[in-house]
RNA sequence: GGAGGGGUGCCCGAGUGGUUAAAGGGGGCGGACUGUAAAUCCGUUGGCUCAGCCUACGAUGGUUCAAAUCCAUCUCCCUCCA
């Protein structure tokens, strides 16, 4: 706490550059002048694309909160509108048109998670859907009133469009840009907004968006972009076999989430510690410059704070338990995945196969089958020599049997 | 609307009548080594009642003893022209 009375005399930008999180910037005087002068409202926006949202969209809530403990304002936008459309940055084919209702329902989630990181009292932050404003604009009224201010020319040029340029581009999403760019127009218009941030893929829209202010109002707006969350060798993290790393833990249970993170390379423990939790500069300094193995005492604190801000000081607990019992010396207890199994259907034997495919450990039979003929599987802790093997309840102590694939996924059947 | 090119396994990409469950690469998974790291090496990567069978090369129908490969129709995409 004390730490953070002694950051508040700091300038915002001084502790995002810092901290590592900026990427580009319109005007990188302006914008630090401004947000060490003034009270400043700022917006990023949130497509509604998925059910959950992902570690990605966790850094832009973070840079809304240390804004926010700035004294700043938030507005955390949910495009409603601009999903309608779709995003074609960095992708290279379309995306999936979802349907109003789907996107309704995935927004409602965004909000959820919003009000966990942001303090929307006394007007400290807002939360807006550009469906609002979007979805009743009329066509040609809109098109003579901002269609006019952008050159097809230079949007081509764009870097988001460009890629696109060999596997296509419909208009669809072509008009994504302008979407944005017209959201900010309005934020700018009714809320004040002079910024806009976002991650660095984002930069023609914001740009866009910053152009249109100019021109429609003679106004000043700035942007500014974040780094996205790369590895050091410049992969997108935050994939994992089943995707996304969400942040939904009906998604990624808090175990996984927290293994993820104990298990990222040595090389980005810092940026990890700078961009997902609020541990101050130092501190993180300091758990970086951990020589060989210690550099694991820093990704245990990794792990755990970053599971605490998402999903609670008590799942952060379990899972680092569970952590602690399965690859250490522990008391076995927290949270490891698991599934139930019926009684009688163990009675009679089941096959190894079969168990690992009800633990969703396995894909498919054939992937059992190679798994335990690779010496990928452990039973209790012994390694399953056959496939053919079958389970029975001798196997369960104390009504529980673990199973392990490879050396750090475990799952344990619980018996019912 | 016209002319041309193309749709192959998770992705990229070879393959133009049989020996092709389909080269090669990427990614994934497993193993070795380690620190629950990286790098490296080895193996594996459609399914199943697994040395046998089934399903697969955009879709459907056809030619053939035999088709991802040939023909027809449809469909989607790309390039150029309008």
């Amino acid at each position: 706490m004390q730490e953070r009375i002694k950051n508040m005399q700091k300038n915002v930008f001084d502790v995002l550059q810092e901290r590592g999180f900026i990427g580009q910037l319109t005007h990188e005087e302006e914008i630090r002048q401004l947000l060490a002068d003034e009270k400043v409202t700022f917006y990023i926006g949130f497509d509604p694309t998925a059910d959950s949202l992902h570690v990605g969209h966790f850094i832009q809530i973070m840079v809304m909160a240390i804004m926010q403990q700035y004294g700043h304002k938030p507005i955390a936008l949910i495009g409603g509108g601009t999903t309608m459309v779709g995003d074609p940055s960095g992708r290279t084919d379309m995306r999936k048109m979802l349907s109003l209702e789907q996107i309704n329902s995935n927004g409602e989630k965004f909000k959820k998670v919003f009000e966990k990181f942001l303090d929307f009292s006394d007007d400290k932050a807002i939360m807006v859907n550009n469906a609002d404003w979007l979805l009743n604009l009329n066509y040609v009224e809109f098109l003579r009133d901002v269609g006019a201010c952008f050159s097809v020319n230079r949007m081509l040029t764009a870097d988001c469009y460009k890629n696109r340029m060999e596997n296509g581009l419909s208009f669809l999403e072509f008009n994504y840009m302008i979407m944005q760019s017209y959201d900010f127009l309005m934020l700018y218009q009714k809320y004040g907004c002079t910024m806009q941030f976002g991650g660095n893929d984002q930069w023609s829209n914001i740009l866009g968006g910053v152009d249109l202010i100019r021109r429609k109002c003679a106004g000043s707006a700035y942007g500014m972009t974040f780094n996205l969350l790369v590895t050091s060798e410049g992969k997108k993290m935050g994939k994992t076999e089943g995707g996304a790393l969400w942040l939904d833990a009906e998604k990624t249970s808090p175990y996984e989430f927290y293994q993820y993170w104990r298990n990222i390379a040595d090389a980005d423990v810092e940026n990890c510690l700078m961009l997902l939790t609020f541990l101050p500069t130092e501190e993180v300094k300091q758990l970086a410059s951990l020589q060989g193995s210690r550099i694991n005492e820093a990704k245990v604190v990794l792990a755990y704070e970053v599971t605490k801000l998402i999903h609670g000081q008590e799942a952060a607990d379990e899972a680092r338990s569970a952590a602690e019992a399965l690859f250490g010396q522990g008391e076995e207890k927290g949270s490891i995945p698991s599934t139930d199994i019926a009684v009688q259907a163990v009675e009679e034997g089941i096959d190894i196969t079969d168990l690992l495919l009800l633990s969703g450990l396995a894909a498919s039979k054939s992937e059992a089958r190679r798994l335990v003929q690779q010496g990928g599987i452990s039973l209790n802790g012994a390694k399953v020599e056959n496939f053919a093997d079958v389970v029975t309840l001798d196997n369960f102590e104390e009504g529980k049997v673990m199973l392990r694939k490879g050396k750090k996924i475990f799952h344990q059947i619980l018996l019912k």
